[in-house]
DNA sequence: CATCCGCATCGACGTCTGTCAATACGTGTG
DNA sequence: CACACGTATTGACAGACGTCGATGCGGATG
């Protein structure tokens, strides 16, 4: 995936996901909106950002993550590191530890995309 | 499908999508959401929704599709199929035509279901 | 009834993806 | 400075997925 790194505050609302209305997606917008999707398309990693989002503190270490999902450590490294690229999840390193956070403007954006104008 | 989660008003079609955020995703619940988000991962599928979305009728003839996406009939009616069985398209037969229209409540489903609680 | 045509299904193929054991990397700690 | 520990990376492998040509099925039409 290339989406554009260029985007220094992490929560530009518009740039990534095209309306799924309003017109034809093209070839690259619905290969981005297609590729967050494909981030969530995963039960481990839906069940991470829930357990992440649903966290007193909002940030979770990634040492209390993989017990609750029952994965090996490498697996819930790979799905963290799936996340973070797509913009979904937060990483801070704190000494020899990695907490994560949920990005909630990301995640509205593919609500957002997702959205019909009013048809029902 | 062990969820205890209803959702007493009036969104949820069919006890589908539970909310991301509110409490731990179990197991199955997050099965079956990433089944949702699976079938809108691919960027065929994403443009068939989209150009259906968008039809001044709401409603298109799998004759039309084909061509505006560039694939073979097949995996066009593929990724119509797996769009149908996702209940994000609802197909009608007329006579030797097929007429797809969008499950506007559907895709709501999937927007209520990542919408996370006021954070920030 | 014979034919045409739209759509679905089948079979095959290459690619992508989730998973884990093994290992490497980096940062505190004694 | 050596060791322990949390995390990332690598390599390997099985299963899922997107794609298309060929084929099958069923309705419409003359």
């Amino acid at each position: 995936m290339s989406r554009t790194r260029s985007d220094p505050d992490g929560t530009d609302a518009t740039s990534c996901c095209p309306p799924l209305a309003g017109s034809f997606l093209d070839e690259s917008e619905a290969e981005d909106l297609a590729g967050l999707m494909k981030a969530l398309a995963d039960p481990v990693r839906l069940r991470l950002l829930s357990l992440i989002a649903n966290a007193p503190t909002g940030e979770v270490c990634a040492c209390d993550l993989a017990g609750p999902l029952g994965r090996s450590q490498p697996t819930v490294s790979h799905h963290l590191s799936v996340l973070t690229r797509a913009g979904l999840l937060e990483r801070e390193q704190r000494g020899k530890w990695a907490w994560f956070t949920v990005d909630g403007a990301r995640l509205a954006q593919v609500a957002d995309a997702v959205r019909l104008p009013q048809h029902s």
